[in-house]
DNA sequence: TATGAATGAGGATTCATTCAT
DNA sequence: CATGAATGAATCCTCATTCAT
């Protein structure tokens, strides 16, 4: 039902909406000015407002592009005949080759950041949710865990999704401030590892 | 030599300091006013500027202030007679007791989010280089431990380390963000538990 | 190959200049506020930037009008073939139906007061430049003068230059404020008159 | 009557005024701040509050003093039994070595500037008074003059003293600019001789 | 749709001035 | 008298937003 014009109209909307993440990740909400996401997604300033009521919409519309992005990934569960830790680094992998296409929405958002100037306050709300939401999800594959008797049961699920998920940030951010084109599967197989066997030496 | 003018000055300008963190935190440095900053130090707006030239100064010295107390906290290590993991044990539980007294500080800087809207270009500097100094504080500790035999060869201290920080600033920042006054040593033994172990059930 | 866009454009600077000589000459720099060169000007305050990145680029702009008209007026020579003294009361002829046009500005700058508060220090460049160049080009009037032997010997043409500028100037003043719409030509063959004969009785 | 308090007051006084118009000429009424005057005086920025009840009231002792000065000399007239022409000769020697003393006064208000962003307005009327209060003098000694026979009866006194005093003023902007320690004589006579007996051969 | 032009609201910063000491 | 500290009133400038074309 979607006719040409709607498709063009959304594309468009969705070259705005990444230039807008770029610009986002390296002002932040207010640093970033409409005309700064204007010259990168190569159109005049006034020309966003056929596309977003005001900034905030704008800002709006990346935080729930990354949730959709993030969530979409989420809703296609690693094949469940894996082994637990099989699993995750099948997640890593999916998480982390995603984060290779969508970057400035990654280093954004999935990256430990957020919008930070903002997250707190204006518009917390959509931005947390969208990183409980992240929690969630793991959080859940988590319980999955211990359910299998994978994991130990001396933390709950969301102690274990915490961990992980700041592990994956943490190595994530590292890799994709270094370029990170490559090395994918070790990223995802070494987080794994750590999060699982832990550091100490046996 | 300090006369007692000196050290009233030295005051005031601390309390501005910690006003601003609390700004900072919340809104971001572009996000947050010199109005903001003056109504939470309790001065007039130009008031501020007795003490600092400027907005950045202010930011400046907030970021100093933060890697100040977090050099001086790693200065003092652990007792080297303890074994590795209760020297990280007591290095966290350290790090925690200060956060509890410098919570805007902490909150803003050791909780893994940085100033984020300058951190990623106008400031990077000062920010990135205190973000670097505390990881190579850890990295310096996990060194220690792979010497010592306590850590499993298979990664490297750098590694060690951005998992460790990235694990505490986690816990942290949900343990300041949830009031945080006790459970201090639960958070502190946990964390090196995950770390150390792993969440594999054995 | 200009548009009429372009056109507009410059005709509206034009006119921000044009207003913004005027409130210059009447408060000095420091004194002009940009609300009263955008009343002036019949614009609003934010406007203004649309044209000149700030304050200072404004009063260049001015100086270089200043400059370029005079520059233009003296480029046009007196037809040579009249004699010394009946040259300078057609340069002074001209001079004063230009300022008679252009008040505003040459009350400001020809007028011998320059806008004093920056003319020694922030932007003295261009101010005493213009004001050296116009010097130069009356000097080397009086240099011809002195070849032709129109002029006595005894002084060089940058004193000549010095006392005839300094005359014209401040005669021009006295009209320039007093109205100044009519006796243009008494004024200029007063002036050319006093500067060739002197005050002495015969 | 004077008490040697009064005395001191007045000298403290006099070393603020003389600050002030020192900073004044450099910067213009506006461009001026109290920090500035008070740096250049010595003294912390409230204590010229002390002295003086404003900014205004500064400005004003600069511009009366600088008056004073000046009227002090003209009520010492030439000596009557001298030459017209010598006669302006030596009041402008006399005027040249005030000059060389009290400099910033000078270059502030004898040589053509007046503290141009205040006199058109706010202040004017002191200082144009002053300024209409010279030529008086001069206009005053024309007309004497004009008298003895000395000065053709073509023009007024007022156009002479007019041509006279932009020529002075040129003169000893340039010599004060310069360093202007010395020439003193040369420069009256020279200015004597261009106004007397022009500029054109003979 | 797209854009040049314009503006109201607001933010950083300066400055004359006051006041307690 | 002198000064450190503090502040209200500007002033320059930016920015989100609107609107005519």
């Amino acid at each position: 039902m979607a006719s040409r014009r709607d498709d063009a109209l959304k594309w468009r909307r969705g070259r705005i909406v990444e230039a807008a993440a770029s610009v986002f990740v390296r002002r932040g909400y207010h640093g970033a000015t409409m005309d700064d996401i204007a010259r990168e997604a190569e159109y005049s300033t006034p020309a966003l407002y056929n596309y977003f009521k005001n900034k905030e919409e704008i800002f709006r519309a990346v935080v729930m592009e990354t949730g959709r992005e993030f969530v979409a990934l989420m809703d296609q569960p690693a094949p469940p005949e894996l082994p637990f830790d099989r699993r995750l680094a099948y997640i890593l992998r999916r998480l982390f080759a995603l984060a290779e296409t969508k970057r400035d929405l990654f280093v954004a958002f999935v990256a430990q950041r957020g919008f930070c100037d903002l997250e707190a306050e204006d518009l917390g709300d959509d931005s947390t949710r969208h990183n409980a939401e992240a929690l969630a999800a793991f959080e859940h594959e988590m319980a999955r865990g211990l359910d299998e008797g994978a994991l130990a049961s001396g933390e709950s699920a969301a102690d274990y999704a915490t961990a992980f998920v700041s592990i994956t940030k943490a190595f994530m951010f590292r890799w994709l401030m270094s370029g990170g084109h490559d090395g994918l599967e070790q990223q995802a197989d070494r987080i794994v590892r750590l999060f699982m066997n832990g550091a100490a030496a046996r």
